[in-house]
DNA sequence: GAATCTATGTCAGACTGCTGACATGAAGCA
DNA sequence: TGCTTCATGTCAGCAGTCTGACATAGATTC
């Protein structure tokens, strides 16, 4: 039943295992944060904060994969509601280097036993030697997707 | 500079290494298929006709990993640009079984070029035995991510 | 056979993220 | 010094996806 010749088989396409990989555990992790109202998004910023305080809007946007303009509506928010904090003027150049506030520490806190959860569930039954692994394999995915392709 | 104690460490964790992957993957995905005027939804929808014709709404929605609803508003587009016909009534129950026209699957022909490019550029320097441990990995993150837990 | 449960197709509204655009500051180059 | 290029922050508009809700058909249960 498989058409080798016509298309992509997705039985054996490993771009499409890993959307399913990666949208299972994004189902995953907004079940375990949505009861604390959060998004992965919202949690992906106050983490790269508090293991990098300082980023700016854009390395936040970078380091959440996802643009500049939506990482900023987000920060806007999270200024709002008094999780992060921005300085006024930048400092240097117009860089804003934002920081969490001692309640944006408490609400992920909350979120990152939820997500510790979930990324222990997900190593499940693998081996140390099988995460080494795995992380090579997806490793060199991102490389080449890159085009840092090194011949 | 990494706290141990305090979060997910994201430099080595498999999680986040995911997401970076399929983001990456997305995004190559996103530049091949634009010219064509083409959504990686729209092309999974196409793909999945190819190799399983009269699939459902819904059965398409769980292989393009959205919900019913969002599947549906693709394919009611899909059916006025006449890339996909459906019966105007259910042969049975209220399951619509949907079929690739000509044109769709000519279409079609133009993004699977395009994608089977990425994906063998995301194959790359790996050899077949490291596929093959990729598959695995993957397979067993999604695995445990369902909660399909064999102990 | 009737009641309950489950799955499906569909509509409407809300939200999230993206593209396009603009002004501004920093860095490199003539 | 002036010019070009690049990165940043931000606003506005748009596309895609989601949740909520409803009606209906099949399966299950009693």
């Amino acid at each position: 039943m498989k058409q080798d010749g016509a298309g992509v088989d997705l039985d054996t396409s490993l771009g499409y295992l890993l959307k399913e990989a990666s949208s299972a555990l994004r189902t995953a992790m907004e079940e375990v944060l949505r009861p604390l109202g959060m998004s992965v998004t919202h949690y992906s910023c106050l983490e790269l904060l508090a293991q990098r305080p300082g980023l700016s809007n854009s390395e936040l946007a970078r380091g959440a994969f996802v643009t500049r303009q939506t990482m900023n509506v987000l920060l806007q928010a999270l200024e709002r509601d008094g999780y992060v904090i921005r300085p006024a003027e930048a400092p240097v150049g117009k860089v804003l280097p934002t920081r969490l506030t001692p309640r944006g520490r408490r609400s992920l806190a909350k979120a990152t036993v939820a997500v510790r959860s979930v990324e222990s569930r997900m190593l499940g039954g693998m081996s140390e030697a099988e995460r080494a692994e795995s992380f090579r394999a997806l490793r060199g995915m991102i490389r080449a997707l890159r085009g840092e392709d090194r011949t």
